[in-house]
DNA sequence: GCAGTGTTGCTAGCACTGCTAGAATCCGGG
DNA sequence: CCCGGATTCTAGCAGTGCTAGCAACACTGC
């Protein structure tokens, strides 16, 4: 019995190890870098051992996803709280999500673009999923006029702010202009509110 | 003097044989099944031949991606001409962009997701690409209040399309509600304008 | 017409990838 | 103390992008 349960905690153990450094190997040198074979030096246990925990490679980028969305949701969630206001909390909870993607781009790919066969859009969306979405939700929802749909319009600003992030990051739009088309985005989002 | 230039015709025909044959293989099978033996294999040359054409087979993406826009720049032109009034014309080219990306997925990840190493928002970047931007300039510039640097609104609304296309395309977005998280788009760059 | 020459394309192979079958090893129970 | 079963490792497969070095070809000058 107890026995039984330290190897399942022992286990446990590993799999948490598996996911963190594969995180941080990701992290530091980008996931090309993490091959099964280094991620198994990086644990200190033969490459078989990660195929006993994960169905395979692109099952530890979704752990690490999910783990990531824990961490942008806290992030998010911050910044919505501390700002006053239903414009100043849209733009802090822009400014947060696209600072947590250019500080994580690794990170951020696991996430969101990368594909990791994750179910997404669906109830059966892990936990941390969702609540990432729930808090954009709930900065967008008081933006929304009479009768719009708010899920739909916080889906169309996510997109925006993907947008800006990816387009970004691999060098299609340039670093410099970014806080302004931010800023152009946030604008867009909250014209006609009467708080402006 | 004309058997050199009959073999550098020739040369040059091969070239966009490969290119051609990549892009159908990846509009065909997905860009996983884009190797380079397949890809000699299709057209009938041996491997190595392809790294007398191109540096590697992220050249031979980039060349794919140039040709997309070109192709993309074209139907935004179409679009954007058979458009009458500016939210209407912003309409159409946000309803091509879409179309385009959603009926060639694989052309379009050439083009916008993939690292292909090309330089974008340069005067040095190819010009397909920036006839691309140039439509997209053409049909937000209208929209554009008094001031505004109409490149970053630019910017920021092609975010907005793109952020849209691969949130849906890897099934981060539900497939429906595209049209209206499309609409909602188009309706915040076009609020406060007088056609509305 | 023909040998020499220089380019052109091919064969073979390297180092690496994700993943897995089967052998070896370790650990708990009798 | 030793046996049996779970656990972990060694070794290898099929495939990747890419390249060195050889063979065969086409063209040039005689």
């Amino acid at each position: 019995m107890s026995i039984q349960a330290r190897k399942e905690r022992e286990r446990a153990e590993r799999e948490r190890l598996i996911v963190s450094a594969a995180r941080e190997l990701a992290e530091a040198e980008g996931w090309d870098a993490v091959t099964t074979r280094r991620l198994a030096a990086e644990i200190e246990y033969s490459q078989p051992v990660l195929y006993s925990h994960f169905k395979g490679k692109t099952a530890i980028m979704a752990a690490v996803a999910v783990e990531g969305c824990a961490e942008l949701a806290g992030e998010l969630r911050r910044a919505r709280t501390a700002a006053e206001g239903t414009r100043a909390r849209l733009a802090a909870v822009g400014e947060a999500y696209t600072a947590f993607a250019r500080r994580r781009p690794a990170l951020y790919d696991a996430m969101f673009t990368h594909l990791v066969d994750l179910p997404w859009a669906t109830p059966e969306a892990p936990a941390p999923l969702r609540e990432a979405f729930g808090e954009l939700l709930a900065a967008v929802e008081p933006t929304a006029a009479e009768g719009e749909d708010t899920g739909l319009l916080t889906e169309t600003f996510w997109a925006g702010l993907h947008g800006l992030v990816t387009l970004m990051r691999s060098g299609r739009l340039p670093e410099a202009g970014h806080e302004r088309r931010l800023a152009l985005l946030i604008g867009h989002f909250t014209a006609g509110l009467p708080g402006s």
